[in-house]
RNA sequence: GCGCCCGUAGCUCAGUUGGAUAGAGCAACGGAUUUCUAAUCCGUUGGUCACUGGUUCGAGUCCAGUCGGGCGCGCCA
């Protein structure tokens, strides 16, 4: 189904003579005291051919046949095209989208293949807050580029490999306490690798054997190797379990290690196509001067001026690093899957990294970057109270399973409270619900660049923009359906809509916004700006909710708003699940 | 020092890619309920969009500079 503004622009395409490069693009009114939706073109165009924009307005006006569609087209300001819909029109949409499965959202005509590659946690380390932005909002960007229609392939880069498996080693040979590890492997793993880590600091010799121990796993030793194995599998085990309770799942978990006869290639042809040399016994990558300066990745500025910053392919003591491991990862990808945008979910804080490997890659494979789009997806920190980094109150970082326990027990807390009569196993199922989409929603709701600040009472409150406030308007619905039932009323399906109530064109129209909203936030990686709709939603839906009574309307009347109430249950359903979170039947 | 990001109401945050009189929620105050779950809705108060200049019909948004904060900057990822 096409949405309302490819519509429009379609209208206003055949409308205007020539209209060049000028975007002929039509958006949400500003304010909808102007109508709908408005166009900008004729003062872009004015501007462009040097003419009033009023005038330029006027000519469309006077070829734009939109009568079909709109109830009026007025030229207003500057010279601002606004149209407003017969609400018949809209009716007539809604009763599209009641018939469509994929709730306005149009179908890409050639669908893509999107390679996700999210989570990423690290063996032999508890999965902590730190990986809970990176898990959810990849999580999210692969369901909905799925709903829309695209190929995507979930893609888990665990960090098995790497210099800390000669630590973990000794410690697991010297240190192990073997009840603590039967209890909780990964903390165990952790304080093992805490222990040997301090000692390596202070005694030369630790180091040694860790290096050591790295060595014999690296060239294939049978018993370092079983250790290690078992220290991943112990570890994907509570990965599962987390991943589990978030509702999340991956097509492919391929650690570093899966990398590691791929590598040496890749810094050879580097090597070979001269675009890494050795440099301090390293291979490194330095610029090749096609930017500015100020904008190049291997360049960097200092108080002597200008000097290099390259990316390390290959380590003075050969082994190796997380550039070329990222840059065998992408040659894999593309071989595996041939995709047309790979998605990278990290911290900000390794913009220069990718910044750097996308550069490598577009010289080191120039057609195929032409052909795939890579994105680097970026956030920010979650912060405490107190504006710094989000800690226990101790100071230590916070065990993701900790934080997702916390948040079921405070929710069961206000379950228990509001809803007491309800069995207790209702009651947990209701606060696992409410609980972990709460702690999505606050996630997902800010705009993902910025930090984020921490906050159980806000995030689990019932007013304002939040899960359970979400939660609420689709358990609203549900209770009318239930009461419907109780009432041994039989619903009419499919009976006709009738829009009459301001309300209830309203809500007809931002049930129509959803497929104009969801490509947006797939193209720029913003879930945000679903979170915002889905509010806005819930806020126009409980409008419609206070002043159209439902039950209590008759015949063709109740019918309809039976209707309306049974696609707006389904929108924010598949919303919220399209955020990872579900919706409790009541709560 | 250089680069990236951020600075919007007392607090937490949006802002449809340059559009019209900058919006929500919380907090404060005032209304609506024999309820379809008031877990809601309606209203009032609250702004030098950090600052200065520039670009143009038009700037929270783009450009330059300043101030303040976060992060990053050769062999960790």
């Amino acid at each position: 189904m096409e949405t309302i503004p490819a519509l429009l622009e379609q209208r206003l395409r055949a409308a205007v003579e020539d209209p060049g490069d000028i975007p002929l693009r039509i958006t949400s009114a500003s304010d909808s005291r102007f109508g709908d939706y408005q166009a900008n073109a004729a003062m872009l165009l004015a501007k462009q051919r040097r003419q009033n924009p009023r005038v330029v307005a006027l000519e469309i006006l006077d070829r734009l046949k939109v009568d079909d569609i709109c109830s009026s087209v007025e030229i207003a300001g500057a010279g601002f095209l606004n149209f407003r819909l017969r609400p018949e029109w809209v009716q007539a949409r809604v009763e599209m989208l009641r018939l469509d499965a994929h709730l306005g959202v149009p179908v890409p005509e050639r669908p893509k293949c999107i390679v996700i590659d999210f989570s990423s946690p690290n063996v032999a380390k508890p999965m902590h807050v730190g990986h809970i932005r990176s898990t959810i909002l990849g999580d999210s960007l692969a369901k909905i580029a799925e709903f829309i229609g695209h190929k995507v392939v979930r893609d888990n880069h665990i960090g098995d490999w790497g210099t800390q498996f000669g630590m973990l080693l000794v410690g697991w040979k010297t240190v192990l306490d073997r009840a603590a590890l039967e209890r909780d492997p990964l903390l165990e793993m952790e304080r093992i690798y805490k222990d040997v880590s301090a000692r390596c600091r202070e005694d030369a010799t630790v180091l040694e054997s860790a290096r050591q121990e790295l060595v014999k796993l690296q060239s294939g030793d049978a018993e370092n190797l079983g250790l290690w194995r078992e220290m991943i599998r112990l570890s994907q085990s509570q990965f599962d379990t987390i991943y589990g309770r978030l509702g999340v799942r991956f097509d492919v978990t391929l650690g570093e290690s899966f990398y590691n006869e791929r590598l040496h290639p890749v810094v050879e042809e580097l090597r070979a196509r001269q675009i890494a040399r050795a440099s301090d016994g390293a291979m490194c990558v330095f610029t090749d001067g096609s930017l500015p300066q100020e904008q190049d990745p291997f360049l960097i500025k200092d108080k002597d001026g200008w000097r290099d910053n390259p990316a390390i392919v290959l380590k003075s003591d050969g082994a190796a690093n997380y550039t070329t491991t990222d840059l065998a990862t992408l040659q894999y990808r593309l071989e595996t899957w041939h995709p047309d945008e790979i998605v990278y979910v990290t911290d900000g804080r390794q913009q220069l990294h990718f910044r750097q490997m996308f550069s490598v890659f577009q010289r080191w494979m120039p057609e195929a970057a032409a052909s795939v789009r890579l994105s680097h997806v970026w956030f920010g920190s979650i912060l405490g109270d107190d504006g710094k980094p989000f800690k226990t109150r101790s100071g230590e970082t916070v065990r993701l399973a900790d934080l997702l326990d916390e948040a079921e027990e405070r929710s069961f807390a206000q379950v228990s409270e509001r809803n007491p009569a309800l069995p207790e196993a209702e009651r947990r199922e209701i606060a696992r619900v409410i609980g972990l989409g709460a702690v999505k929603y606050a996630d997902l709701l800010p705009h993902r660049q910025g930090d984020y600040t921490f906050s159980w009472d806000r995030m689990l409150s019932f007013q304002g923009n939040t899960a359970p406030y979400l939660q609420n308007a689709y358990v609203r619905i549900q209770s009318i359906f239930r009461k419907l039932a109780e009432a041994g009323s039989e619903r009419i399906l499919g009976a006709a809509l009738l829009l009459e109530h301001p309300a209830e064109v309203a809500l007809g129209k931002r049930l129509l916004e959803f497929g104009e909203v969801l490509p947006m936030v797939l193209e720029d990686h913003r879930p945000n700006t679903l979170a915002n709709y889905l509010y806005e939603l819930a806020n126009t839906f409980h409008a419609f909710y206070e002043a159209c009574p439902v039950l209590k309307s008759e015949g063709a009347q109740r019918a309809s708003r039976l209707e309306l109430c049974e696609i707006s249950a389904r929108m924010l359903k598949t919303g919220l699940g399209l955020l990872g979170i579900e919706v409790p039947e009541r709560m």
